[in-house]
DNA sequence: AAGAAGATTCGCT
DNA sequence: GCGAATCTTCTTA
């Protein structure tokens, strides 16, 4: 299978759009070790005025990626632990975001087991913490533009999306109530509790 | 200059 | 279920 990068010219210029249109999409890793490349599969949006966004406070060196035209890649450390990857989505100067919480496997299985140990290949990528260590993203890709093929990109779906569900945002508190995360539904990869897969919001 | 909060994960109880 | 791990950034004094 051979993915096919998407051009900037077709993603939602919209942060809403864009966290629905990434489910199934592929994202896709190029390394001198080789190419891992994952599914995704849970999305949750931090559009323009959204308090719990990095970017509500206005642009700073740290969140600049996400004030760049849609398709570049915002990449930021937290807990002391983790990194976490979102994909700019609205016009520039404006800050908006999605980040990408989950990614079902689809190649490069091997190189994403050697960073993340013996687990199940459903959980390599569940939760946005471990989709960047099995993808090996680090600060050094913050600022990528993530519509064309490089080190890290965005390629077509394989294959139809399933349904998709619509929840509350994971592990955030203010503007806890807001239907922000997306899913495709009864996918193993996705993370979160049962309860919060089942709905539609 | 110091402190607190944070878009999480993992291991132990 | 709870707490630790561990660091960047912003806020407030």
């Amino acid at each position: 299978m051979k993915p096919r990068a998407i051009s900037r010219a077709e993603l939602p210029v919209d942060t809403m759009a864009m966290a629905r249109f990434l489910i199934g999409k592929l994202l896709v890793r190029d390394t001198p070790e080789g190419r891992r490349t994952g599914r995704i599969v849970e999305t949750e949006a931090y559009p323009p005025g959204d308090a719990s966004g990095h970017h509500f406070r206005g642009e700073t060196a740290a969140n600049r990626s996400m004030f760049l035209e849609p398709g570049r890649a915002y990449v930021y450390f937290i807990y002391g632990v983790h990194f976490m990857l979102n994909v700019s989505s609205e016009p520039p100067r404006t800050g908006g975001g999605v980040l990408l919480r989950a990614l079902e496997p689809v190649d490069g299985i091997e190189l994403m087991q050697a960073r993340r140990g013996p687990v199940r290949d459903r959980d390599l990528a569940r939760g946005p913490g471990r989709l960047a260590q099995a993808m090996a993203i680090g600060p050094e890709l913050n600022g990528t533009d993530m519509c064309q093929e490089g080190p890290i990109w965005l390629a077509e779906a394989p294959k139809p999306v399933d349904e998709i569900g619509v929840s509350i945002r994971i592990g955030i508190t203010k503007e806890a109530h807001q239907l922000r995360r997306y899913f495709e539904r009864g996918n193993p990869s996705v993370s979160g509790s049962t309860a919060l897969n089942r709905s539609d919001g």
